[in-house]
This record gives C-alpha cells, structure tokens and sequence, in this order.
DNA sequence: CTATACTATTAGGCAACTATAACAATTCAA
DNA sequence: TTGAATTGTTATAGTTGCCTAATAGTATAG
C-alpha cells in the first residue's frame, strides 16, 4: 500500500464522521466541515478513489471502503484517547480538541499503546 | 515577525543542540544531522538569516540570534517534557525521542503548560 | 420545461520543502 | 604551491496541498 499522507487521514477522518452524522456525503459536507474549497476535496476524492480508500458511486455519494475505515477508525481512535488524556491532564476540552487533530498524526502504535493503557488503568 | 515554519523550528533545534556539541557550527554539520542535501541547507540557511533568526559570519559558522535561540529554546523545551512523559508512560527511549520530534511542534502552550505542570507534580 | 441554484471538475497558480547536477570557492596536505 | 577534498551556491525540477476562476453537469422549484 502506499504511505498515507496526514491530509489523506483527515479526509478519512472526517469521512468518517461525517457518515455518523448525516444520511448521505458528499464532496460539498466535506468542504463545509474541513474548509476547504471545492477543487481542492474534489481532488482529493478523486486521489482516494484511485487508492481505494473511498467509494463514489453514480450520485456522487462517498463512503469509505474497508481499508479506508480501517484507516479512518485508527486515526479516529488516536483522537480520542488523545483528546481525554489531555483533557485527564487539565486541559479544556476545545484545546484539547484542537491539538488531538495534530497529534493524532504523529504518534507511533508503541506510543499509543502505552498512552491507552495509562487511559485504561485510570479507568477513563 | 513572520510565522515560523515547522522545517525552521526544526532547523533552529539541530543549529541549538548542535551548538552544544560542537566548537563551530556550518551548513555542513545540520547536514549531517538532519540528513539533507547541502543545496536544501544552503537554502534554508539564508532564509533563517535573512529572517534575522540566524547570524552566519564570514567563515560561514552559523550561531543563533537572540530571536532564533528564543525559538529554539522553546522548541527543545517541548521536546525535552514530551519525551519525559513518553517515557514515564512506558514508551521507550528511542521512539519517544522520535515521537517527541514529532509532537513538539504541535501542541499549544496551554497543552504544553499541563504536561509540564503534570511531571513537575511527579517531580520527574 | 426552463431558469436558478447547487455540485463537481478543469485549468492554472503559488508557496514550502525537498532533490540532483554543475559550478565556485575555500581549505589543507603533500 | 598546487592538487584534491571539502564546503557552499545556483539552476532546475518534483511533490504536496492549498487556492481562484471558469466551465460543466445535475437537481429542483415555478
């Protein structure tokens, strides 16, 4: 597989939660969400298909396929147990939002392994 | 002053910790540090000086300005508490180290103030 | 059914940051 | 003191990821 840029992990990402949200998405919801413009999330949908990351099908409807989720539930997952431990360490929850979007990147499995075992053991 | 990059952050950090180890610091030695060509370092090295971030003499010795080590010192600061934590949450020493590389130029004050906060209550 | 609004794509561009190739300048050792 | 090695720079190019402007296609309301 090819390496998966961390632009790519916030489209998946943000696929991903947008299909939790709402009924159908599209390219627009996904500029509403990221800010981006419409050349730009038409591009990167494009990229996607291509990598077989997401589905489009005749009405332009996206969704994710299985090697797409299994991306976007990881880097989702990292969000979260991010988001609570910086929140667990007194951080407010909008900061703690913002920097889990980051972080979420740029850590290793070994490093997010430990991160949710010190989560678990707090029972958090 | 103008935004500082990610790449300059992590330029000012290699010319900081290099100038720790070394009698003289050139293009050459982040070269080998960070492992890029010399072309790429001759190029970001007039970008730091002319940013007023750098002062490169006539020998071509690079050392900090007072504004370039302000930056640097906030940098290797992060990366210094990110790593400590990594690492007293079970992360081993080499990749927090390179996690921490990673982190460092992600997280807010607020964020950093709590870590901080966190391991001087462990007294670590 | 047609005009409007909405959605998607194409074309062209720009800023960062990296690279290689080629050249210039400097240093240093024989 | 000259030839080789080291160091630095210029020119050129590729990738990523964003943009605006313009075009094309689709859906919907009158």
């Amino acid at each position: 597989m090819n390496h998966v840029t961390e632009a790519v992990e916030n489209y998946l990402e943000t696929i991903l939660v947008l299909s939790q949200r709402l009924q159908e998405v599209r390219a627009t919801d996904i500029c509403a969400e990221m800010g981006y413009s419409r050349p730009t999330v038409s591009i990167a949908v494009k990229g996607m298909k291509n990598n077989g990351l997401i589905h489009v099908d005749d009405r332009n409807l996206i969704s994710l396929t299985p090697q797409g989720l299994a991306i976007a539930n990881g880097v989702y997952e990292r969000h979260t147990v991010i988001a609570r431990i910086l929140t667990y360490l007194g951080v407010d929850q909008k900061t703690a939002l913002e920097d889990a979007c980051k972080i979420e990147h740029d850590i290793s499995e070994l490093t997010f392994a430990c991160l949710k075992k010190f989560m678990d053991e707090k029972q958090l």
